[in-house]
DNA sequence: TTTTAATATTGCAATATTACGATATTAAAT
DNA sequence: ATTTAATATCGTAATATTGCAATATTAAAA
């Protein structure tokens, strides 16, 4: 039916997914490269950058924003992106324990 | 209009988001969690360890295959799933080195 | 050979996502 | 006060995803 069944699922299987969603799109990693590299903040960069219309590259950061990844101060009449250390520390460790769990290896393959 | 573009990016940036994507959903995370704790390998008890139908477990275990993070091996009547070690391990290494890089911090956050 | 069990595939219906033009909104600059 | 520039939001079209019932397919068991 479209709509993902969260219910069925614990908190940290949702937690996990979630953030991995957020990820899943070439566009938001771009972006989110073109901010790790960038000396200065950037904002409507993104727009020439990226080849994406500007209310795109506006949507994308909301999802970013949302997650907590990314924040933004208003700077004048622009705003500069950056990335919130905090969180992005805490999505990595969630990845990491994702990845670092021990793998049982079966009989089978 | 619903379609990615995937052609404005890079091969590094498509490749990390379509690994993302698809981890970005409960039951897959689920699935991969069920794999890696069990002691034998699974099949059909996903169906009853979550709350999905047969038609629809099928099809996640199709899109983890896809990425080669899980590989199936016919056993008589029913399919033995587990981890792709040397997949998971290139997944792993993809997503350490996206989070290990180096954040500048900027003056306006 | 028929039945049974496990899994895959097909064909929808419902909902979500992606993208963008048009239109706000906001704050500096003139 | 008006204009300009940067960003956000709204509305909408196109496409993707999720989920499941129904129906294959496949291989062991009877």
């Amino acid at each position: 039916m479209g709509i993902t069944k969260t219910a069925i699922h614990t908190a940290e299987q949702n937690e996990i997914a979630s953030f991995f969603k957020v990820l899943g799109h070439p566009a938001r990693i771009a972006i989110l490269q073109h901010i790790i590299h960038q000396k200065a903040c950037i904002c409507n960069d993104l727009v020439d950058e990226l080849g994406l219309a500007q209310a795109t590259i506006s949507q994308h950061l909301k999802e970013l924003k949302n997650i907590g990844i990314i924040k933004g101060t208003i700077e004048g009449k622009s705003v500069c992106y950056c990335i919130d250390e905090k969180k992005w520390q805490k999505v990595r460790k969630v990845f990491s324990r994702f990845f670092d769990q021990d793998i049982n290896i079966n009989q089978c393959c």
